[in-house]
DNA sequence: TCCCAGGCTTGGT
DNA sequence: ACCAAGCATGGG
Protein backbone atom coordinates (compact mmCIF):
# COMPACT_ATOMS: atom_id res chain seq x y z
CA UNK A 1 0.00 0.00 0.00
CA UNK A 2 1.39 3.37 -1.24
CA UNK A 3 0.50 6.74 1.07
CA UNK A 4 0.05 9.81 -1.24
CA UNK A 5 -0.60 13.77 -0.31
CA UNK A 6 -1.98 15.36 -2.97
CA UNK A 7 -3.78 18.92 -3.09
CA UNK A 8 -4.97 18.88 0.92
CA UNK A 9 -6.05 14.64 -0.22
CA UNK A 10 -4.61 11.37 0.90
CA UNK A 11 -4.65 8.78 -1.65
CA UNK A 12 -3.74 5.43 -0.61
CA UNK A 13 -3.35 3.09 -3.63
CA UNK A 14 -3.17 -0.48 -4.11
CA UNK A 15 -4.98 -1.04 -0.66
CA UNK A 16 -5.88 -4.80 -0.28
CA UNK A 17 -8.25 -6.32 2.50
CA UNK A 18 -10.04 -2.95 2.52
CA UNK A 19 -13.16 -2.13 1.45
CA UNK A 20 -15.65 0.66 2.46
CA UNK A 21 -18.46 -0.78 2.33
CA UNK A 22 -17.68 -3.69 4.67
CA UNK A 23 -15.78 -1.72 6.93
CA UNK A 24 -18.82 0.47 7.79
CA UNK A 25 -21.78 -2.17 7.24
CA UNK A 26 -20.17 -4.68 9.15
CA UNK A 27 -22.08 -3.62 12.38
CA UNK A 28 -18.50 -2.32 14.75
CA UNK A 29 -19.29 1.52 13.75
CA UNK A 30 -22.30 3.93 13.59
CA UNK A 31 -21.20 7.21 12.55
CA UNK A 32 -20.19 6.33 9.08
CA UNK A 33 -22.92 7.30 6.05
CA UNK A 34 -23.50 6.47 2.41
CA UNK A 35 -22.78 9.84 0.58
CA UNK A 36 -21.96 8.32 -2.99
CA UNK A 37 -21.21 6.18 -5.12
CA UNK A 38 -18.50 4.09 -3.09
CA UNK A 39 -18.27 7.03 -0.77
CA UNK A 40 -18.75 7.41 3.11
CA UNK A 41 -18.68 10.67 5.25
CA UNK A 42 -18.38 10.31 9.13
CA UNK A 43 -17.04 12.09 11.71
CA UNK A 44 -14.45 10.56 14.40
CA UNK A 45 -12.36 12.22 17.27
CA UNK A 46 -13.95 15.15 16.10
CA UNK A 47 -12.81 15.20 12.36
CA UNK A 48 -15.17 14.69 9.58
CA UNK A 49 -13.65 12.81 6.54
CA UNK A 50 -15.35 11.85 3.13
CA UNK A 51 -13.75 8.68 1.91
CA UNK A 52 -14.61 7.41 -1.66
CA UNK A 53 -12.76 4.14 -2.88
CA UNK A 54 -12.44 2.88 -6.78
CA UNK A 55 -10.53 -0.75 -6.45
CA UNK A 56 -7.82 -0.66 -4.61
CA UNK A 57 -7.89 3.22 -4.82
CA UNK A 58 -9.01 4.90 -1.89
CA UNK A 59 -9.00 8.83 -1.56
CA UNK A 60 -9.66 10.67 1.78
CA UNK A 61 -10.70 14.26 0.40
CA UNK A 62 -9.85 17.87 2.72
CA UNK A 63 -7.33 15.76 5.07
CA UNK A 64 -3.65 17.00 6.02
CA UNK A 65 -1.37 14.46 6.33
CA UNK A 66 -0.78 14.81 10.03
CA UNK A 67 -4.34 13.89 10.48
CA UNK A 68 -3.57 11.09 8.55
CA UNK A 69 -0.71 10.08 10.24
CA UNK A 70 -2.19 11.01 13.70
CA UNK A 71 -5.74 9.73 13.51
CA UNK A 72 -7.14 7.81 10.54
CA UNK A 73 -4.08 5.70 10.02
CA UNK A 74 -5.02 3.80 13.51
CA UNK A 75 -8.41 4.22 12.80
CA UNK A 76 -8.32 2.27 9.97
CA UNK A 77 -5.68 0.08 11.26
CA UNK A 78 -3.53 0.26 7.87
CA UNK A 79 -0.24 -0.72 10.14
CA UNK A 80 -1.51 -4.60 10.07
CA UNK A 81 -1.59 -7.39 7.53
CA UNK A 82 -5.08 -8.95 6.80
CA UNK A 83 -3.67 -11.29 4.94
CA UNK A 84 -2.00 -12.72 7.52
CA UNK A 85 -5.11 -12.90 9.80
CA UNK A 86 -7.22 -14.46 7.00
CA UNK A 87 -4.63 -16.87 6.39
CA UNK A 88 -4.23 -17.91 10.46
CA UNK A 89 -8.53 -18.54 10.16
CA UNK A 90 -8.43 -20.67 7.50
CA UNK A 91 -6.12 -22.97 8.12
CA UNK A 92 -8.60 -25.08 9.88
CA UNK A 93 -10.07 -25.99 7.35
CA UNK A 94 -13.26 -24.36 8.15
CA UNK A 95 -16.27 -23.59 4.96
CA UNK A 96 -17.72 -21.82 7.18
CA UNK A 97 -15.00 -19.03 7.91
CA UNK A 98 -13.81 -19.29 4.15
CA UNK A 99 -17.47 -18.50 2.76
CA UNK A 100 -17.43 -15.60 5.90
CA UNK A 101 -13.96 -14.19 4.98
CA UNK A 102 -14.80 -14.36 1.54
CA UNK A 103 -18.20 -12.02 2.11
CA UNK A 104 -16.37 -9.60 4.04
CA UNK A 105 -12.94 -9.92 2.64
CA UNK A 106 -12.77 -5.32 2.80
CA UNK A 107 -13.32 -5.75 6.79
CA UNK A 108 -10.72 -4.20 8.87
CA UNK A 109 -11.45 -3.56 13.10
CA UNK A 110 -11.80 0.12 13.64
CA UNK A 111 -9.82 1.75 16.48
CA UNK A 112 -12.55 3.59 17.77
CA UNK A 113 -12.82 6.22 20.41
CA UNK A 114 -13.28 4.90 23.74
CA UNK A 115 -15.86 7.09 25.16
CA UNK A 116 -18.12 6.92 22.07
CA UNK A 117 -17.35 3.15 21.82
CA UNK A 118 -18.51 2.48 25.72
CA UNK A 119 -21.58 4.72 25.23
CA UNK A 120 -22.68 3.60 21.27
CA UNK A 121 -22.64 -0.42 22.46
CA UNK A 122 -24.60 0.41 25.81
CA UNK A 123 -27.35 2.03 23.55
CA UNK A 124 -26.90 -1.36 21.43
CA UNK A 125 -28.31 -3.45 24.30
CA UNK A 126 -31.68 -5.13 23.16
CA UNK A 127 -31.78 -2.63 19.83
CA UNK A 128 -31.09 -2.71 15.89
CA UNK A 129 -28.58 -1.22 14.16
CA UNK A 130 -30.73 1.34 12.29
CA UNK A 131 -32.36 2.26 15.82
CA UNK A 132 -29.20 2.72 17.45
CA UNK A 133 -27.52 4.57 14.39
CA UNK A 134 -30.74 7.07 15.24
CA UNK A 135 -30.35 7.33 19.10
CA UNK A 136 -26.50 8.47 18.44
CA UNK A 137 -27.42 10.69 16.04
CA UNK A 138 -29.99 12.70 17.93
CA UNK A 139 -27.27 12.49 20.87
CA UNK A 140 -24.55 14.11 18.51
CA UNK A 141 -26.79 16.35 17.36
CA UNK A 142 -28.51 17.75 20.74
CA UNK A 143 -24.98 18.21 22.87
CA UNK A 144 -22.04 17.19 20.19
CA UNK A 145 -20.45 20.54 19.10
CA UNK A 146 -21.45 21.78 15.73
CA UNK A 147 -19.07 22.06 12.66
CA UNK A 148 -19.32 22.55 8.86
CA UNK A 149 -17.69 20.52 6.29
CA UNK A 150 -17.69 21.07 2.38
CA UNK A 151 -20.93 22.89 2.90
CA UNK A 152 -22.35 20.40 5.80
CA UNK A 153 -23.06 19.93 9.48
CA UNK A 154 -21.81 17.47 11.18
CA UNK A 155 -21.13 16.90 15.09
CA UNK A 156 -18.85 15.82 17.42
CA UNK A 157 -19.59 12.95 19.67
CA UNK A 158 -20.18 14.28 23.11
CA UNK A 159 -17.89 14.49 26.18
CA UNK A 160 -18.29 13.28 29.13
CA UNK A 161 -18.58 16.22 30.60
CA UNK A 162 -21.54 17.35 28.53
CA UNK A 163 -23.57 14.10 28.98
CA UNK A 164 -22.50 14.15 33.03
CA UNK A 165 -24.47 17.84 33.62
CA UNK A 166 -27.73 16.14 31.75
CA UNK A 167 -30.43 14.73 33.46
CA UNK A 168 -32.83 11.77 32.43
CA UNK A 169 -35.59 14.51 30.88
CA UNK A 170 -32.89 16.25 28.66
CA UNK A 171 -31.83 12.68 27.24
CA UNK A 172 -35.41 12.16 26.38
CA UNK A 173 -35.16 13.35 23.33
CA UNK A 174 -32.81 11.06 22.02
CA UNK A 175 -35.25 8.26 22.89
CA UNK A 176 -32.65 5.79 24.29
CA UNK A 177 -35.62 4.20 26.72
CA UNK A 178 -33.90 2.18 29.91
CA UNK A 179 -30.45 2.95 28.43
CA UNK A 180 -30.43 6.23 29.64
CA UNK A 181 -29.95 5.89 32.79
CA UNK A 182 -27.02 3.68 31.89
CA UNK A 183 -25.40 6.37 29.92
CA UNK A 184 -25.99 9.22 32.58
CA UNK A 185 -24.75 6.91 35.45
CA UNK A 186 -21.87 5.98 33.54
CA UNK A 187 -20.85 9.89 32.14
CA UNK A 188 -21.32 10.73 35.71
CA UNK A 189 -18.23 8.12 36.89
CA UNK A 190 -16.41 9.00 33.47
CA UNK A 191 -16.27 13.01 34.68
CA UNK A 192 -16.24 12.54 37.74
CA UNK A 193 -12.84 10.99 37.66
CA UNK A 194 -14.56 8.26 39.60
CA UNK A 195 -13.69 5.49 36.75
CA UNK A 196 -10.40 6.70 34.61
CA UNK A 197 -11.25 5.26 30.49
CA UNK A 198 -7.38 5.87 29.89
CA UNK A 199 -6.10 3.18 32.17
CA UNK A 200 -7.56 1.03 30.23
CA UNK A 201 -4.95 0.91 27.50
CA UNK A 202 -2.83 -0.04 30.13
CA UNK A 203 -4.65 -3.07 31.25
CA UNK A 204 -4.44 -6.95 30.48
CA UNK A 205 -7.78 -7.67 28.49
CA UNK A 206 -9.19 -9.11 31.54
CA UNK A 207 -8.64 -6.42 34.18
CA UNK A 208 -10.23 -4.18 31.53
CA UNK A 209 -12.63 -6.03 31.18
CA UNK A 210 -13.68 -6.45 34.81
CA UNK A 211 -12.95 -2.64 35.27
CA UNK A 212 -15.62 -2.08 32.21
CA UNK A 213 -17.72 -4.33 33.79
CA UNK A 214 -18.38 -1.69 36.66
CA UNK A 215 -19.81 0.52 34.70
CA UNK A 216 -23.62 0.80 34.60
CA UNK A 217 -25.14 -0.88 31.89
CA UNK A 218 -21.82 -2.45 30.14
CA UNK A 219 -22.12 -6.65 30.90
CA UNK A 220 -20.50 -9.64 29.34
CA UNK A 221 -21.39 -8.59 25.97
CA UNK A 222 -21.20 -4.82 25.92
CA UNK A 223 -17.60 -4.75 27.36
CA UNK A 224 -16.49 -7.21 25.04
CA UNK A 225 -17.49 -4.95 21.82
CA UNK A 226 -15.63 -2.39 23.66
CA UNK A 227 -12.81 -4.16 24.11
CA UNK A 228 -12.69 -5.28 20.36
CA UNK A 229 -13.68 -1.71 18.77
CA UNK A 230 -11.68 0.75 20.82
CA UNK A 231 -9.13 -0.98 22.45
CA UNK A 232 -8.74 -3.51 19.67
CA UNK A 233 -8.25 -6.63 21.77
CA UNK A 234 -8.51 -9.28 19.27
CA UNK A 235 -9.13 -11.78 21.79
CA UNK A 236 -12.41 -11.05 23.20
CA UNK A 237 -15.49 -12.63 21.15
CA UNK A 238 -18.65 -10.62 21.50
CA UNK A 239 -21.71 -13.49 21.86
CA UNK A 240 -25.18 -11.46 20.43
CA UNK A 241 -27.76 -13.15 19.14
CA UNK A 242 -26.50 -13.22 15.74
CA UNK A 243 -23.29 -14.70 16.56
CA UNK A 244 -25.14 -17.58 18.72
CA UNK A 245 -27.30 -17.84 15.85
CA UNK A 246 -24.54 -18.57 13.05
CA UNK A 247 -22.02 -20.49 15.64
CA UNK A 248 -25.02 -22.75 16.81
CA UNK A 249 -26.54 -23.05 13.52
CA UNK A 250 -23.13 -23.69 11.36
CA UNK A 251 -20.93 -25.00 13.93
CA UNK A 252 -22.78 -27.15 16.15
CA UNK A 253 -24.77 -30.63 15.89
CA UNK A 254 -27.06 -29.68 18.87
CA UNK A 255 -28.46 -26.42 18.87
CA UNK A 256 -28.90 -26.35 23.21
CA UNK A 257 -25.68 -24.86 23.77
CA UNK A 258 -24.74 -22.45 26.33
CA UNK A 259 -23.16 -18.78 26.06
CA UNK A 260 -20.11 -20.54 27.94
CA UNK A 261 -20.27 -23.48 25.33
CA UNK A 262 -19.74 -20.43 22.12
CA UNK A 263 -17.15 -18.79 24.44
CA UNK A 264 -14.89 -22.10 24.71
CA UNK A 265 -15.92 -22.83 21.15
CA UNK A 266 -14.37 -19.44 20.04
CA UNK A 267 -11.17 -19.40 22.36
CA UNK A 268 -10.24 -22.92 21.19
CA UNK A 269 -11.36 -22.15 17.50
CA UNK A 270 -9.95 -18.83 16.84
CA UNK A 271 -8.04 -18.05 19.58
CA UNK A 272 -6.45 -14.96 19.70
CA UNK A 273 -8.00 -13.72 16.55
CA UNK A 274 -11.73 -14.73 17.95
CA UNK A 275 -12.41 -10.53 17.31
CA UNK A 276 -11.95 -10.50 14.18
CA UNK A 277 -13.65 -13.87 13.31
CA UNK A 278 -16.55 -12.43 15.10
CA UNK A 279 -16.61 -9.74 12.35
CA UNK A 280 -16.58 -11.89 9.50
CA UNK A 281 -19.26 -13.94 10.97
CA UNK A 282 -21.23 -11.45 12.26
CA UNK A 283 -21.13 -9.48 8.75
CA UNK A 284 -22.04 -12.95 7.28
CA UNK A 285 -24.77 -13.45 9.49
CA UNK A 286 -26.99 -10.95 8.37
CA UNK A 287 -26.17 -11.54 4.77
CA UNK A 288 -27.33 -15.24 5.32
CA UNK A 289 -30.23 -14.00 7.58
CA UNK A 290 -30.19 -17.16 9.45
CA UNK A 291 -33.37 -17.26 12.20
CA UNK A 292 -35.25 -14.29 9.96
C1' DT B 1 -51.84 -8.08 18.65
C1' DC B 2 -47.49 -10.14 19.19
C1' DC B 3 -42.58 -10.53 18.57
C1' DC B 4 -38.05 -9.01 18.20
C1' DA B 5 -33.93 -5.97 18.40
C1' DG B 6 -25.45 -6.39 18.76
C1' DG B 7 -28.43 -7.06 26.84
C1' DC B 8 -28.24 -5.43 31.50
C1' DT B 9 -29.97 -5.08 36.19
C1' DT B 10 -32.50 -6.73 39.67
C1' DG B 11 -34.65 -9.86 42.64
C1' DG B 12 -36.03 -14.54 43.11
C1' DT B 13 -34.35 -19.51 43.89
C1' DA C 1 -24.37 -20.03 40.70
C1' DC C 2 -28.49 -19.80 37.55
C1' DC C 3 -33.13 -17.89 36.00
C1' DA C 4 -36.84 -14.84 34.54
C1' DA C 5 -38.95 -10.44 34.52
C1' DG C 6 -38.71 -5.80 33.53
C1' DC C 7 -36.74 -2.37 31.23
C1' DA C 8 -38.42 2.05 26.49
C1' DT C 9 -38.95 2.42 21.83
C1' DG C 10 -39.87 1.37 17.07
C1' DG C 11 -40.57 -1.70 13.13
C1' DG C 12 -42.34 -5.86 10.90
Amino acid sequence: MDIIAENNNIILENAVDFDLKDIFTCGQCFRFNKTGDSEYTGTAFGKTVRISQCGNRVVFYNTSEADFRNVWFDYFDLGRDYSEIKAQLLKANDSVMENAVHYGSGIRILKQELWETVVSFIISASNNIPRIKKIIELLCENFGEKHCYEGNVYFSFPQPKVIAKLSEGDLSVIRAGFRTKYILASAKAVDSGEFDLTSLFELSTADAKKALRSLSGIGNKVSDCILLFALNRFDSFPIDVWIKRIVEFCYFENREQSIKTISEFAAERFGNLGGIAQQYLFYYAHDLRIGT
